[in-house]
DNA sequence: TTCATTGTACGACGACTATCGTAATTTGAC
DNA sequence: GTCAAATTACGATAGTCGTCGTACAATGAA
């Protein structure tokens, strides 16, 4: 059968996702760097871990992407060897309407002003 | 004279203020109730220290005020014995349009929610 | 089975954070 | 000159955070 035990991971439901965690989750620039990369990939998309290159280790890395995931900014499922992420953009957007692009605008911004 | 030697306070200027700086102050709750505050008080208006009642003590609500202007979310005058603080909510404007509406429209939504 | 790929668990480290209480400072009023 | 009010400074403490490296686990391919 295909992914018969798949290991499972922890997320919060819709109710439980809490404003200040994602601000917080959202207020690190790596973290904000993997948020603008989900984005940019599209609606629904989603990409592995090992697909967004941060300047940091790989346990560094995956301890971003579990922030974001227990904050209820991304979503995480494994598929084969990989893990691969995607914005939960449509329970955001039912929770908080319009903050995660507010957000996003916000960083592409500051990226245009300092470079 | 009026106010000889105001004590000076550091404010980061427009163009230094960071989003991830931001972000992160607003996503304590304590700091997100001072910001909700003074947002309710209407624009351009200004309010003490004392005004607000934080369930923390004295010396907290400074740290959480210092972190706030540091951050660039607020501005902070002396006045008296008082200090006013007022939502730099031109600048943030200016920087990051409708940011700060919408944490503020998801902080409500949100405190709806939770009651 | 063997191997490469992908990501995790664990322990550690230094830095930062939120909190407090007490003592000190600044200012305006009396 | 005294006094009360508002806020700060300082030092402490417990906890969280971002980071790392090493060793381990899960999966799919050869």
């Amino acid at each position: 059968m295909s992914t018969p035990t798949a290991r499972a991971l922890e997320h919060p439901p819709l109710e439980e996702i809490r404003l200040e965690a994602v601000l917080h989750a959202l207020s690190d620039p790596m973290r904000l760097q993997v948020v603008r990369f989900l984005a940019d990939l599209g609606q629904g998309q989603e990409a592995a871990c090992s697909a967004i290159e941060l300047a940091v280790s790989k346990s560094t890395t995956t301890h971003h992407f579990r922030v974001l995931r227990e904050a209820g900014v991304i979503n995480q499922v494994y598929r084969g060897t990989a893990k691969m992420n995607a914005l939960r953009r449509h329970d955001l957007d039912a929770l908080f309407p319009g903050l995660l692009d507010t957000v996003l605008e916000a960083e592409a911004a500051q990226r245009r002003r300092t470079g």
